[in-house]
DNA sequence: GAGGCTAATGACAGTCACTGACAATTGACA
DNA sequence: TGTCAATTGTCAGTGACTGTCATTAGCCTC
């Protein structure tokens, strides 16, 4: 691997520094209550430039979800193929927790991260584009889960709908999350761990019956 | 119940008029290609009239919306209390189909519904938005499906977890009416059953095993 | 290492969504 | 009919975003 040019290393430096300053003053002032100016004032850029690197002031707060969700990608394309489709998406989600911290410290702290999850979950312009971004990210699992099944995602519904009963329990796993008072990684592994083993029981056709009456788990 | 004043009929005008003028304009120029200003001068009211309807240009585009998710609770309150919870929304969903049309008709033709319905799933800053909606949405039956089981929705997680995965397989039949070529009232409400009836299916441990190899259906 | 090429940036003017403030209008009701 | 209060219009301003064109600065060749 070749070092690159000055000129790559001085977009990737602006280009850090636009994220960091902005996930800062968003989680601080608040994303609406942030301006795209003072951003550049303090990167010392001006306003085109960032609209160069970030097509709108929503992109730059889910830039380092965006490294995330390529790595869980990575990570699902890689569990054992004689994993049924659930396992292999829980796992390919815990495993990436674990494996999380590194790549995305090398931009920002953990911590601040993790303050971002939270302000995005918080601010109802960025949860929707949030909302989007996961459904986006649907349609890529769907085909993977398809594509190791042998199924045509486009024939077989199972897919999609799998996928789709998965990323609604890890939703709501990260809605309650950014609620709760533990807000750590373990916190949040544990979390989804709990809440994806209830999936299967939450469908049973009645909760009351004859194999016991309470709930599996409290958060 | 007596007849509204004048007054109170002449800004229920303009509020229909502008979400009239608004879907046809939306629809067929595209979300984006619509100005505010061109909807008010149509209408011939000022713009701070059309924000005082509506607190953004997005909101307009979701007040038929609105209605339909109205009567979709209503509905769900009135399902037979021994009914299953997941049998309880699957029910109302395709209760609401039946009687949504003439709710509509009073302020559009069903037809421009349909085709807005489409034009949001098509539209980026329109699709975050109805995501979102739909998040509140699914926070609202989850309190009202924990209420028919006697169960605190803040302390056991199953009310939460069945609506999230209802509400997935919902959006991914919303989305497939949109992108197929029947796209009429009836088509959906087919296509709503025949997915609900996959959930189960899809959440086996494994899909290819001893009962079986291909899936139920196929759309 | 001078000079040309091209990618990256800056400066500027303009559009559009949206807001606050205040004045003008118009139903409602005594 | 006149007063009150709700509704609307006007206007000025902010902030996100875009197109355009001039300027700067790595890069590469000779």
């Amino acid at each position: 691997m070749t070092v690159p040019g000055l000129r790559e290393r001085k977009k990737q430096r602006t280009r850090d520094a636009l994220i960091r300053v902005a996930l800062e003053r968003f989680t601080d002032q608040g994303y609406e209550g942030t301006t795209v100016d003072e951003i550049v004032e303090e990167v010392e850029v001006s306003q085109r430039t960032f609209f160069r690197y970030f097509s709108s002031k929503e992109e730059v707060a889910f830039a380092v979800q965006q490294m995330v969700e390529e790595r869980f990608v990575r990570t699902l394309g890689e569990r054992p193929p004689d994993e049924g489709p659930f396992d292999a998406m829980r796992n390919a989600v815990l495993g990436s927790w674990d494996s999380i911290g590194d790549a995305i410290t090398e931009v920002v702290p953990v911590e601040l991260y993790l303050r971002t999850f939270r302000m995005i979950e918080s601010t109802p312009a960025l949860l929707a584009v949030h909302l989007r971004r996961s459904t986006e990210m649907e349609e890529t699992i769907s085909r993977i889960i398809a594509d190791r099944e042998g199924l045509d995602v486009d024939e077989d519904p199972r897919p999609r709908i799998a996928v789709a009963a998965f990323s609604g329990v890890m939703r709501v796993t990260g809605q309650l999350w950014g609620r709760g008072t533990d807000q750590s990684l373990d916190a949040i592994r544990a979390l989804t761990e709990q809440y994806l083993d209830q999936l299967g029981p939450a469908l049973a056709p009645r909760w009351r019956g004859p194999d016991g009456e309470g709930p599996g788990a409290a958060p």
